[in-house]
DNA sequence: AATGGTCATGAAAAGCTTTTCATGACAAAT
DNA sequence: ATTTGTCATGAAAAGCTTTTCATGACCATT
């Protein structure tokens, strides 16, 4: 329609000054005319880039990831890139499917959340060559760069935090020891919290719970506070544990925090809404998430990472739930 | 390496019965050694069909929309698709410029969300010839396709609700009646409930706020209940504005049901969480976004669709934040 | 024995761009 | 007037598949 070649309508797109202005307005018409739009797929086949990213996520309809997933997609955003969401339920056969497809489509990286990374993934990895960058979980085995918080000091700050507001009796709802990303490095910070102001620790002052959810978490402090009548706080290793627990302690009248105080973590959107409000171990969930995929699109630009494995640092968000006990 | 022409490894990956089943082993076996794995951009160049679809959301950090994106994840797991998703933060040009960028992507179809759709949106949609599909708005003007809840009805059901359990006064905390998907609608179905039930609708009963988030739902309560006191329950249209309002009345030491009564709009898994739990209009959000792909997979594929605007069931989720007055 | 048909396979085009290389025009410099 | 260099442009290859069409081998039928 311009009566140019294609390689000049291409120079037109990359490199304008490349061509001779009369003839650039020219193809600059017909673009508009025809309603020309340029073809990702056929540029990803040639530059061997598509400009998206691939996100492994277990469950997006959790507050936690899906603040994370804000973070990223604002970064990507801003560095050019879109995102590919997978959903995995948990579940590493559809985890493993899911990378493989996003490969297939030749995305230029991915981030993958919480998960740890066992041989079977870290052999995928390898053989497909593909960036990854893992978000809120990290790896100590392999070197895969990360970024989160460091799980086992925030767990050891929020005990110490309820030590310092007075409380010796305190109890802890906790994930699964055998989960070594958000389970077991949060119970050890506990158990040292203690152990370093010498409280005792036994068996009865912790629930253990694989399943964060409300309901669960509910049952828990319910169990809890059977086997351990006498704690004047509890330490809820979620924000939605936290939130179950104090379900269980309105329905029995049990006053938070004037009678049994609650900390949390993560600090969620809801931390903020519940009565009282929560306090809670802040994690920098949308920075995380925006750091992750920072951290990815230099990986895939060849830029020298600042650090492997990168520490967040968390703060404890002073609410309504916890009572200091020094005081009255 | 198997000594094969390329055609003939692309249809044992297509049509394996049509090739010798000795080269075909051979060629498998190459394969799996070369660590071979198609380039789904190429693939897509030629099919035209690249198993990706665009999602357009103002906030994926939102519960709301996080279920909604959960059955969108799921659906299109089940029809082999995977999803783009593009936060717009409520900025038309963003979200013009991310249909643009999918469109380039060549992705196969479009779900927007929630946001009403502007001659603009629609003539870009038209100039791309892409395959759209509403989920939690619609338009009227246009035939696009729409899967939501009528929220007029909605609103008046909750209201009613509020009726039958003997209240006379009720406020509404509500969002701008500028925006026809979510405020209006809302507004005027808790007016035609107020008309039917012959209970007077002054302007002193509703509070009007376009931002949804807790703070300022907070503010409203404190807002509204200055300028009529005398309310016995509260419709809030949306969980999150029901959550500030109850954290005001809790503040001030106003009894949640007891002295005022409170209903949601929702049903996302905070009004599960709260205290007291939140009764709410749910709206089905994971079918939502579950059927909104469902249908933007049959538009793709040429299917006829049952019905252009599929109005999805909503109900009365009772918990704990509404008192019948009648009884006590 | 000759013809027709089936079947497995390979060659090549097409899908849409970018990029390299070649070409020819024109200006400038000797 | 000739050479050198610059510049704009076009042709063609490459990126990786799929699919159509052609080919040749082989079997079966008359």
């Amino acid at each position: 329609m311009a009566n140019v070649s294609i390689s000049t309508v291409s120079r037109v797109l990359n490199n304008p000054d490349l061509v001779a202005k009369d003839k650039r307005e020219k193809i600059l018409e017909a673009i508009e005319q025809l309603n020309y739009t340029p073809n990702a797929l056929a540029r990803g086949l040639i530059h061997k880039r598509t400009q998206t990213l691939g996100v492994i996520i277990p469950d997006i309809s959790n507050l936690f990831y899906a603040e994370v997933i804000r973070g990223m997609e604002d970064s990507a955003h801003e560095s050019g890139n879109n995102l590919i969401i997978c959903n995995t339920v948990n579940d590493q056969a559809r985890r493993l499917a899911s990378v493989k497809v996003l490969s297939e489509k030749q995305i230029d990286g991915i981030v993958i959340t919480s998960e740890p990374i066992y041989p079977d993934s870290y052999e995928l990895f390898r053989q497909l060559n593909i960036p990854i960058v893992l978000a809120a979980t990290h790896s100590l085995e392999y070197e895969i760069p990360s970024v989160r918080v460091n799980d086992e000091q925030a767990a050891y700050d929020a005990t110490e935090y309820l030590i310092r507001k007075g409380h010796k009796r305190i109890g802890m709802i906790s994930g699964s020891t055998l989960d070594p990303i958000s389970g077991l490095p949060r119970i050890q910070g506990f158990m040292r919290a203690l152990r370093t102001h010498g409280l005792e620790a036994t068996p009865e002052i912790r629930i253990e719970y694989a399943n964060y959810h409300f309901e669960e978490s509910y049952e828990a402090m319910k169990k809890l506070y059977a086997k351990f009548p006498e704690l004047t706080a509890v330490f809820a290793s979620s924000d939605e544990r936290a939130l179950g627990a104090i379900s269980y302690l309105h329905e029995n009248r049990i006053q938070v925090p004037e009678q049994v105080s609650v900390i949390g973590f993560d600090n969620t959107r809801m931390a903020g809404m519940s009565y009282p409000k929560l306090t809670t171990v802040a994690q920098p969930l949308y920075q995380m998430g925006f750091q992750a995929v920072r951290k990815l699109d230099q990986l895939i630009n060849g830029k020298q990472l600042e650090e492997l494995r990168t520490y967040m640092s968390h703060w404890i968000e002073e609410r309504h739930s916890v009572r200091d006990i020094n005081i009255n």
